[in-house]
DNA sequence: CGGTTGACCAAGT
DNA sequence: GACTTGGCCAACC
């Protein structure tokens, strides 16, 4: 399923770092950027997927289905620094697949 | 099967 | 930098 593929990705993507929809969606060989968002959005996993890693392509952090506050502090947790709801050296952070 | 809905993107104003 | 527009795609009415 679709979904499973987006999660199966976000989980590859190790601490510390971050990547974007269009990244994920770019793995999965098509253009689903939206339909990658609906996907982490309905994320069932929450602990087990890491979808508090990925974010707009810009370095924004977009949503959160439990909130920006605590998405921003478990990524800061993980050593990324946000500011104004944007990751600071998001260049640097990004992961590609 | 058509219409709506998003945790989107890029380009333009 | 904030806002609008058109395009994009899966999932759900």
């Amino acid at each position: 399923m679709f979904n499973e593929s987006v999660w199966n990705l976000c989980k590859q993507i190790p601490a510390g770092r971050v990547s974007t929809y269009k990244e994920l969606a770019h793995a999965l060989h098509c253009k689903a950027y939206r339909a990658v968002g609906n996907a982490l959005n309905k994320n069932p996993y929450s602990p087990i997927v890491p979808c508090h890693r990925v974010v707009k392509s810009d370095g924004s952090l977009s949503g959160f289905a439990q909130g920006q506050k605590k998405k921003q502090r478990m990524l800061e947790k993980e050593g990324i620094i946000v500011e104004k709801g944007k990751i600071k050296l998001f260049y640097n952070k990004l992961y590609k697949f």
